[in-house]
DNA sequence: TATTGTTATACTCTATAACTATA
DNA sequence: TATAGTTATAGAGTATAACAATA
């Protein structure tokens, strides 16, 4: 008696954790020769807004909380790309700015991040990939949470 | 100035993660009423096969490795669903077999799990979701692992 | 010697709470 | 009192190494 359920490899939940750590793992090598991850990247990204961002701020654009923004600017700082001032209109914020070694390696992560993105839908076909996108936009965000477009 | 790379919510890495994280966090509540979880319950849709599994075997098809198997295999007969025993032919191995409990829970949870793939998939549509599937196969396996389909 | 199950250990990620300095 | 940054701690999840029993 054969079970009446799908192969495991067919599963959504599986489909959709593979998928993210595949793309992880490329991701990791393919931003590796700038000393950065993923996560670095994504901050050095929301830091190179036209205005300067405190710690807060910019822990809020990205989702994750502020113990974890004060340990990625830790190593962040290590590497000499960004830096930390304290704000003179609020002495209890710390203004984050990239440093212009950041600034440089900002913009050459992000054209590997980009290349890999292509890299990795090729196999899609570029209608496929667009399909894709259009589907993880509206499942990764929850139906409470999904703003109409305007 | 502003930066030249796409807001950071439209990055695939994000909407890859989060589309998984958001399943994820809904297959957890949509098991919740049958005590298990979405790793246990592939366990047991593997222990369901038409032959009976040993440890190691049931960790290869899950991809697994052996030292987790015994953390989930613990779990779940702890729960009563599934029962260990010595394989007479070998005696280093465990033969691991649903319990009748094992296997109603089984049954059960496993319309539940369809039943929230539907649902989560709703918002695509019908021709969406079949393309959303086909494009994560695609890319949950690696190039060089892609087996060409019969 | 190699394999199966097991245990212990370590390492990453993340979440929470508590402390400090400022407001 | 509340907020921003920091630190410490604990919890999942996973990977590695070593051990006992068996082959």
């Amino acid at each position: 008696m054969e079970q009446s359920s799908e192969p495991l490899g067919e599963r959504l939940g599986y489909l959709l954790k593979h998928a993210y750590l595949r793309f992880a793992e490329e991701s990791a090598a393919a931003l590796e020769p700038y000393g950065i991850d993923g996560r670095e990247l994504a901050v050095l990204a929301v830091l190179s807004a036209a205005y300067p961002l405190s710690q807060l701020e910019a822990a809020g654009r990205l989702g994750v909380d502020r113990t974890s923004m004060v340990a990625i600017l830790d190593t962040l700082e290590a590497k000499g790309l960004v830096a930390r001032r304290r704000s003179s209109e609020d002495r209890r914020k710390n203004i984050v700015e990239l440093t212009d070694e950041g600034r440089d390696r900002l913009e050459k992560a992000e054209r590997a991040r980009d290349e890999l993105e292509r890299r990795f839908l090729a196999p899609l076909g570029e209608e496929g990939a667009r399909s894709l996108t259009r589907a993880l936009r509206a499942l990764a965000t929850a139906p409470e949470d999904a703003a109409p477009e305007a």
